[in-house]
DNA sequence: GCCGTTTTCGGCCCGACTGTTTTCAGTCG
């Protein structure tokens, strides 16, 4: 039997905590299993040996009796107290629990009035009016429901790619700074913290007066349905992504502790009000106030952690994933790569391969972002499929770039290339020819059912090649549509260390790739890496956005980050970094 | 179910909104 790993056990515990919402648990207890959750899938440590060395209690959040319930599935491969819960509801109920409007009190009054045991049922129940029938439920509710089943079988329930969703977040937040009298404006929720997918969204205001506010989020272009509007709140869904937004309005003062709140994540945030509450602090979103009822001035978030007699933390960083302890000694790094420290953007085609723009395009829209340079990496001679370039072609595309080079001034594109890695962990090209290049990715796109074992060899292998400097989206996800091939990230990232051997952190919505988690295993071991674009076109290269925030979230700092460095010691770094 | 310099019991966030109510329950964040 192989062990149930880390994703496994994490959605148990989701399960578990969905269960006993049905059983009508103490809510306390049931957040205790999703806290315990978040807890297990926020450690960058390895399950197994946290279960093996019996320390699993050493994470906070994780007492005895979950400990205990986590070395059961671990080690046996079954949790008796999962299976006997499971047993005494249809599993229909877990998804009619995703349902809009619909929780635990109705499932549960659904399934003992009426029998009905799943979504389908329930579609059905809703048609031939039973629904209404029941006490708390009336005509609304039951259209509310076929409703939200409706949407819910379009999302199936997917979150959205923060890439996706992050422009008309940008538009709706233009919209509401134009309203008068509107004194600040954020995105808060997993967009502000830069989390990889998103639910729905949230957006926070601050104006004298609510009403207008609001009414411009109702009215605003894109917007397919007000879903509610009160004096302080109001949401929609937009046409796009079927994406759901909830704005809140109030005043100025209240503004930095509200957009605390709601920024999260819920784990962060119910840990510093715990702190306020060893200083006699109460921390809402309403405010910090003393045993007495005073309020205390808080003009912004960084205010609200001195108060608490810590640095500040970056949102991105506010997992509760050891950051507060950071914090709190004042180890938290204060440099983490910016946006503004980037100065060139890595792993870029053209329509010399797969890409949809010339050279000169890409090389001019990355100028005009303010960057500096640009790596040509094109696809190798195996990708036949993506325009893959012959060894003769490169030559002539080394013409090209000297010409754009020569027409541009202050920029440079440099030459390139992601070399595909072959089954054996051989490159495509050469040795010889890759050491004339100043920048060669290595990638995996071909073969990516191989096991565990050859996959890790692989990687290793192609590790151990001298031409090669930087390895590219090293587990190939793509998220909600592929899994990660499956390797052993630890040893590719001590191998990684061990050859200096640059590691990319691609930014590709979909891929995101390296993930938050691997980046902070990288940065542990002094593994150098690249923020990267993997632009086809010219709009891609604002992809480096997604990968600068997860390189963030991994804790990267500016010197742990490649591409801060001008072109010149970029280039030559990368090679004095190889060791043979 | 977790946690503890108020420590083994008792607290753990609670307000806004909606719909079904006629004073409140359920859901959500």
């Amino acid at each position: 039997m192989t062990p149930p790993d880390k994703n496994t056990v994490v959605q148990v515990l989701r399960n578990l905590s969905l269960l006993l919402q049905l059983k009508g648990e103490n809510a306390f207890k049931v957040r205790a299993y999703d806290t315990a959750a978040d807890r297990l899938s926020g450690t960058p440590q390895d399950l197994a040996t946290l279960v093996q060395e019996g320390r699993l209690q050493d994470l906070p959040g994780i007492g005895q009796g979950l400990a205990e319930k986590i070395t059961e599935l671990v080690t046996t491969g079954k949790l008796g107290f999962y299976e006997e819960l499971k047993a005494e509801y249809p599993p229909g109920l877990m998804e009619m629990l995703q349902l809009p409007d619909v929780g635990p009190k109705k499932v549960i009054a659904l399934w003992n009035e009426l029998k009905v045991g799943s979504v389908a049922e329930l579609e059905l129940a809703c048609r031939q009016g039973r629904v209404r029938e029941l006490k708390g439920f009336g005509a609304k509710s039951e259209a509310k429901i076929l409703e939200g089943i409706a949407l819910h079988q379009r999302a199936q329930g997917k979150r959205k790619l923060l890439g996706d969703v992050l422009p008309t977040v940008e538009d709706l937040l233009t919209r509401l700074k134009a309203v008068p009298g509107v004194v600040r404006v954020s995105p808060a929720g997993s967009v502000r913290r830069r989390a990889e997918t998103v639910g729905d969204v949230d957006l926070l205001a601050s104006a004298p007066q609510a009403g207008p506010v609001l009414e411009a989020l109702a009215t605003s272009p894109g917007v397919a349905v007000v879903l509610g509007k009160g004096e302080s709140k109001c949401s929609v869904r937009m046409v796009q992504e079927d994406l759901q937004v909830d704005l809140r309005v109030l005043p100025d003062e209240d503004f930095a502790t509200a957009l605390h709140h709601f920024t999260g994540s819920k784990a962060h945030h119910v840990r510093l009000r715990g702190l306020g509450q060893e200083k006699g602090l109460k921390i809402s979103e309403w405010g910090v106030h003393r045993a007495d009822g005073t309020k205390l001035p808080v003009p912004d978030e960084a205010a609200l952690y001195r108060l608490l007699g810590m640095q500040y933390i970056p949102p991105e960083l506010r997992e509760d994933s050891g950051e507060i302890e950071a914090a709190l000694e004042g180890h938290l790094p204060e440099d983490l790569v910016s946006m503004e420290d980037v100065l060139g953007v890595v792993h870029c085609h053209s329509t010399w391969s797969d890409g949809k723009h010339s050279l000169e395009e890409m090389a001019r829209a990355a100028h005009a972002m303010g960057l500096q340079y640009l790596t040509v990496t094109e696809h190798s001679q195996t990708s036949v499929y993506a325009g893959g370039l012959k060894e003769d072609d490169l030559k002539r595309q080394w013409e090209e770039i000297d010409r754009v080079n020569e027409a541009l001034p202050g920029f440079r594109l440099l030459k390139g290339i992601e070399v595909d890695i072959l089954e054996t962990g051989a490159l495509d090209y050469s040795d010889h020819f890759l050491e004339r290049l100043e920048v060669v990715i290595g990638s995996i796109h071909i073969r990516h059912s191989m096991n565990e074992d050859q996959m890790t060899r692989r990687l290793l292998n192609a590790m151990d090649r001298p031409g090669l400097n930087i390895l590219g989206h090293p587990t190939g996800r793509l998220i909600h549509e592929r899994e990660p091939y499956p390797v052993r990230m630890e040893e590719v990232l001590d191998k990684a260390a061990e050859r200096g051997v640059v590691v990319e952190v691609n930014g590709k919505p979909a891929r995101l790739d390296l993930k938050t988690e691997h980046v902070r295993q990288a940065v542990q071991r002094g593994v150098k890496l690249v923020v990267s674009a993997d632009a086809h076109k010219k709009e891609d290269l604002h992809h480096l956005l997604f990968s600068v925030a997860t390189a963030r979230r991994g804790w990267a700092r500016k010197g742990d980050i490649l591409n801060t460095l001008p072109a010149d010691r970029f280039v030559s770094t990368l090679k004095a970094l190889r060791t043979t």
